[in-house]
This record gives C-alpha cells, structure tokens and sequence, in this order.
DNA sequence: GGTTATAATGGACTGAGTCAACTATTTATG
DNA sequence: CATAAATAGTTGACTCAGTCCATTATAACC
C-alpha cells in the first residue's frame, strides 16, 4: 500500500512525465498533423489489407471522424481507396508512396525528439533510465491490461489474416507470395470451420485484438496449429504460453493424438513457446520463394 | 546514444503510459471539470492572494480563458474575489468552503485513481517502481529544466509574499500572524531596496519562478539573508546551494562582514544548506505566535 | 501630464471530436 | 426466399475547450 508521499512522488513524476509527452507532441503538432491523425496514418501503415473500420476499433475512434479524416488523407494524396471484390461494402486502405514518407517523417521527429531529450543524459543514467521504463512498462501492462481469451467471430478474420502478415512480412520481409498464401488458408479455415474439429482463439487487450492461435483439424487422430501470433507489445508476458494452453487442451479434449506445425526458422521468440511446449522440430526445408533465405521448419507433438 | 531498439522500448513506454494518464484524466472529467480547470482550482487553493495573472502566468493560460474561467467558478460558488486596496486593478481570488471541498474532492479521485492502479502491483514491484520513477524524474528534470536565476522585477513582490507564505503555511502550519509579517517584512525590505546593498534573486524553471533568495542590508558590515524559498520539486537538486553562493558572493562584493538568518526549527531540509555554507545556530527563542511550539532560530555567518 | 504598461473582460472565431440520421450492402432468420 | 437485422461507410448539425483581438480601467513611468 503506498503512503500519501509516495502518491505525491508519483504525482510528481506524471506532472514531469506529461509535460515531457507534451513537448513530443507538440512537434508533431507542428508538421500539422493533429495527433490523431498521426496515429492513424501509423495504424494504416502498420495494417495490411487496412478498412475504416479495423482502424476505428483499434484506435477507438468515432466513425464519422474516421470517415472524415480518411477523405482527407485520401484528398491530400497520402492514401488510396479500393474497392473490395468481395464485399462491396468495404473499401481497403493503402498509404501512397506520399503518405509513407510523410508517416516515416512523422516517426522520425517523434525518435529525434526522444533521442534529443534522453541524449542529455549521461550514459550510465541513459541506461538505467531506459531499464527501468522497460520494467515499469512491464509492470504496470502486466497488473493493469485487461486480457481476454475468447472464441474468434467472422469480423475477426481480417484482423488475422492482416496482422499475420504484416508481423511476418515487416518482422521477417516475407514474400508477395507469402502474402498470398496467408489469404488462402485463412479462408480455407474458415470455411471449412467446425466447432467440434477446429478452434481459433483470439487474445484481446484492453478489448482490442492482440493475438490469436487456431488448431485445425487434419485428420482424425492429427491437428495442425496455425496462426499463431502475439503483438509486440504482448511478447514475453507469458500469453504465448497461455494461448498455447488453451490450443493443447482443445486438442486434448477433441482426442487429437498427434499436433504438427509450420514455421520459419527465423522465428526465434516462438520456438521457445513450441519447445517448452513438447514440441520438436522433425524436419525442415527451402522455403526462398517466400523471401531470401527463408527455411520452413515441421514441429510435432505427440499428446 | 540510443539505439534504435532503446527508442521503440521509451516509446512502448510512453503508449503505455500516456494511455494511464488517460485513465487519471477521464475519472477527473467524469466530475464535469475540465482538466485545465482541475489545474487552476489547484493552483487557487496552493496560492495566497491569489490573482488571475498569478494563474496565466504559473499554468500558460490564455488571459480571455482564465477570465471566463475564473467567472464561471465565482457563477458556481468556487471562489470568492475581493478587489484589492492598493491596487483597484486587481482582484484577489479566494477558495470559498465548497470550492475547498471540490478540489480536495478532485485530488481525492486522481490519488485514489493512481492508488488503484499501483495497488495491484505487490509490495517488491510497487517499491521498485516508485523508486523508479522518482530517478527518472530526477534525471529527466535535471537534464531538461531550463534554469535561470534573475533579478526581482517588481510583478515577483507577490510571487515571494504568496509563495513564503503558502509554503510556510501549508507545510509548517503557522498562523495568521505570521502571514502578517511576511507581508510587512516583503514591502518593507522592497520599499527600502537598493541595488547597492540589497539582492533579491528569483529562480526560474522553464520561465516559472520556483525559489527564490534575497540579501539585505542592517548595517555597513551586516546583511540578512531572507525569502530563501525553493518549491518542493525543485528541492534537494542542488539549486539550494545555487541560491546560496549567489547571495553570500554578493554579500563578499558588497563588502558585508557578517551575515545572519532567522529560521524555525521545523524547516530541516533548509539547515542542511545553511550549514554546509558555514552558518551557525548562535540562539532560538519561542515563536508560539506564530503556530503551536514553533521555534525561530538565528544562524550566522562571518564572512 | 501624457505615454506606456498591466489587470481584467468581452466578442468572435477555430477546429478537434461527438451524436444521430441515412445509404448501401451483406448476413441471419423464420 | 423474402424480410429483418447487422455492418461499412457517409453526411449534417452540433459542442465546447481553447485562441485571437479589441476594449476598458487603473497604475507606473519619465
């Protein structure tokens, strides 16, 4: 239980923290984006296959603000709209070549501004500072975020399928093939889809999706585990863990006896998760087309 | 330097960070005050003859703004304002009772708020993370406050009297009568000021006055040392001592023999300061006068 | 004693963000 | 399979914190 002084310190420490935060924006200010709008062309640049709508989830925004604020990014040449084929309600956003360099340029003034004000530091406080935002963060996320484990709903695929790729492509600079072939089995799972055979879980934080993991259905006695994946932020915290849990005990209870999986070698931060896990690597080969050196790797688990 | 990978660490705090701040700051909205208005009651309710420039200045806010502010909180009751009798221009601003009770109400919340949220941490990673902050903040301040130690210009006589008195007051409890002294000794030493003999120096964060320290003259090789003041976020940072040297190497320029100060007993943080710079307790007498077993001390100096 | 500075106020405006109604399309249901 | 319900996106009208500029009243300066 912290004291009344301690409170007063850490009212202190948001004062100093906030005005700091306050000094970062308002350089952003200056380039004439609101923050926002920052956010949004940041959410855009970091989602594939990006709608009006995930972006209003995600970042919490009103709809008709979002709409607004789109038609003028649009009007200002830093995105593009197209239409979807299959649903011709949803028009997919994309940055142009414009609006990558200006959300690169938005980012870089936000690093320099951070540089510039962590920079005075010595390089003894610069490093101790710097470990204990870290651990901070993790704290505070950890006691604070609200996480959830829930079933996936038909809105959930696009957010799948975006940000399996876009953590793989911007983590791993896969292939348009890849690209392609993400779209392919997420659909395939989809609509061969059976409550009794097949699962996909989604991790919520704070009510926004965070990660996901699916077990589908190979034949009788095998499953396959796929789309397994964690934001960032999400890493580290043991989720990886708990989704595996949760995807293991489903097989468990379904009388899968074999689960297998498909991954890159590069994936350094998941093979421990699979590991732990039981699961172990029985083969692995070629897989260039999908980006220069990449190897695809078969794990499997027997349970 | 910062990596690359240590920005994207500061910035994932930030997000995190800034999104709690949110949280503090919507539980305040939820009272139907603006956070700028929980500013400026706060700042009425730690400031003695309290004006309205006293707030533009201490908190950067338009005049126009402050005004309507100012006239909505009289509207409901908040604040009471009585005109000045030396100066018609102005009006002094007082907290009525209900607008005592709201902002304690309002720093109730925010206390409780950032209680809830540290509570859920155990009590190893709630120290650390207090401990934490504290350094950054620390850190943060000394490497980014812009500092500067000036000359009094008139428009300070009331910073100092407002400000000698509200930390006196709220930190040691002294009464009425003391207030009354602050005033005639302030008008006293400025009426009688001399650039020649007397020094009165004002400590500015980032354009804010945050301390303060004068020299005046009793007799040819006498000088009192008074208003030494620092507000508490600028204490035990080395500006204290800053102050100091200032004032007794004017005190060696202007040729004074001996310099002597009148303290209580109560103020510890300040004596350290005092006798690291060569002062002596010679005597302290009874102040009860002054508030419950206060006692003056007069430390001096032969310089 | 007239110019200049300061305290405070009032009028008019900006612009980020909200609320609600509406169109167009797709999905669910009986 | 038709009709209701849900979803994606757009448009109109509005709110309200905060800003800019002009004005009044008083005090300080030279």
């Amino acid at each position: 239980m912290f004291s009344a002084d301690q409170i007063a310190d850490i009212q202190g420490f948001n004062k100093v923290y906030q005005n700091l935060l306050k000094q970062i924006d308002s350089a952003i200010l200056e380039t004439g984006y609101t923050l926002t709008e920052k956010d949004v062309l940041l959410e855009i640049s970091k989602t594939e296959r990006c709608t009006a709508n995930i972006l209003i989830q995600q970042l919490n925004i009103d709809r008709s603000y979002m709409s607004r604020m789109i038609a003028k990014f649009e009007k200002h040449g830093l995105i593009e709209k197209t239409l979807s084929q299959t649903d011709s309600r949803i028009r997919y956003i994309r940055l142009t070549e414009l609006g990558r360099k200006e959300i690169n340029r938005l980012s870089d003034i936000q690093s320099n501004h951070i540089g510039a004000i962590f920079n005075k530091l010595n390089d003894t406080d610069q490093n101790n500072v710097w470990q204990s935002m870290v651990m901070i963060r993790n704290k505070l996320s950890d006691a604070n975020d609200i996480i959830t484990i829930r079933p996936f709903m038909p809105s959930d695929i696009e957010y799948v399928i975006s940000r399996h790729k876009t953590l793989y492509y911007a983590e791993r600079h896969l292939s348009g093939t890849f690209s392609a072939y993400v779209d392919e089995i997420v659909y395939n799972f989809v609509e061969k889809y059976s409550s009794q055979t097949d699962c996909l879980r989604i991790l919520e934080c704070n009510g926004v999706p965070a990660g996901s993991i699916a077990i589908a259905k190979v034949d009788e006695t095998t499953a396959q585990l796929r789309f397994f994946m964690l934001e960032p932020e999400m890493r580290q915290r043991g989720y990886g863990n708990r989704l595996m849990d949760m995807a293991l005990d489903f097989c468990r209870d379904k009388g899968y006896k074999k689960v297998f999986l498909l991954t890159i070698t590069a994936q350094v931060i998941a093979r421990h998760v699979y590991e732990t896990h039981g699961f172990r690597k029985v083969v692995s080969y070629d897989k260039s087309e999908w980006g220069d050196g990449v190897i695809e790797e078969r794990w499997e688990l027997n349970i």
